[in-house]
DNA sequence: CGAAAACCTGACCCGGGGTACAGTAAAAAT
DNA sequence: ATTTTTACTGTACCCCGGGTCAGGTTTTCG
């Protein structure tokens, strides 16, 4: 089991993240974060040498995590069938249903946080959020190349373009439906994004 | 002509967007942008009654400026073509085609700004960012209901989620992109959606 | 049991941020 | 030309945030 150290760790980079989400990083004071803890400053800085190092370590954990996600959801999707395109449609599913069950409040992305404020934050938290973005472009195209062995689409797309829409939409979808506050607007963008590739593919 | 006070207005305006857009709102400072503007602070709370006055004031004009740009450009596609589906495929090129020739820096969005710092601005401010979004729809929807009229989709697919498609991958084009800073990505987002269309009507 | 390592406390420093306001210069109005 | 309005300047205030540090407690492990 996690030593005590790693759970009041964790436990400050879950906070963060939420109120990073909810505040941007800036605006993520180490004062609220401990408060929400039940820790001092100091314990704060035993675990992490600065705020940006924090930033350093929720994007490095939130990487590997979406990694691990998005592999799942197309292992799960793999056991369903063995047409690439099935496989990607049910993926997109998936994901859409995991976005729909987050019961508080509406997702968010690290990635665009990070992004928005890329001049508040330090040279390797930019690689990391361009990283994440290009280990899902790697991910999706794998899939969108085993779509076009089985069948050509029906126009001339762009492999990595078509990977990148999931990105773009996931994180379009995001802020599109938390400005307007309405949670279903997400859904039915992704599901918009399996519109395209059944007639794509069709 | 306008006023000394309304140029310096201006001005500050100018300025705390891109400040906004690089750094998010509560890194940006007001002695930045004073410093940048050349005045004293006091000049600033003359022209703003507080920082939240400014944000509030930022995104009505953006509001006003968008609707303007997207009126304009449907008009200018609307004088090439008398098919609904091809004036809304001329403006996505039109769109894509500005978004390309925004020479410094990265295309930004200030509705995606606030999005994720939300708990660090005022209501007024968040109705703005919805507002904002929902006037897109409007105008995105009626020209698809045109389209609609004219000849149906190939498949079914509901109006409003395709007008949303359009403001979803305009804001998350801009994060992909900036993420990892490569300004073609925008633009190629913007032509897929336009390949959408075209299967759909096609 | 005892020592070493891990984990955390709380006071303090320092710079910066938003705000207020009294006074001043420049522009506009009469 | 004089008054009035507009557009500032300069300064002072107070709080808050990131970060430091010397020491204290709790775990771990031999």
């Amino acid at each position: 089991m996690a030593s005590k150290g790693e759970q009041t760790r964790m436990k400050l980079m879950e906070i963060a993240e939420q109120h990073i989400l909810q505040n941007g990083f800036s605006a993520t004071s180490i004062d609220d974060l401990i408060t929400e803890a039940g820790i001092t400053k100091g314990g704060f800085f035993y675990h992490f040498k600065s705020k940006h190092d924090l930033a350093q370590a929720l994007m490095r954990h939130y990487r590997e995590k979406d990694e691990l996600l998005f592999s799942d959801l197309f292992l799960r999707a793999r056991e369903l069938t063995d047409d690439p395109l099935q496989q990607m449609l049910v993926f997109v599913k998936l994901l859409s249903e995991m976005m729909a069950e987050i019961e508080d409040l509406h997702p968010g992305c690290l990635v665009a946080s990070f992004t928005y404020e890329s001049h508040q934050v330090n040279e390797e938290i930019r690689e990391l959020t361009a990283a994440s973005i290009l280990d899902w472009r790697r991910l999706f195209r794998e899939q969108i190349d085993r779509i076009n062995d089985v069948r050509p689409p029906n126009i001339d797309v762009d492999a990595d373009t078509l990977a990148d829409m999931l990105s773009t939409i996931l994180e379009g979808g995001i802020i599109v439906s938390r400005a307007v506050n309405q949670k279903d607007i997400l859904v039915r963008q992704l599901l918009e994004y399996r519109n395209y590739l059944g007639l794509l593919y069709g």
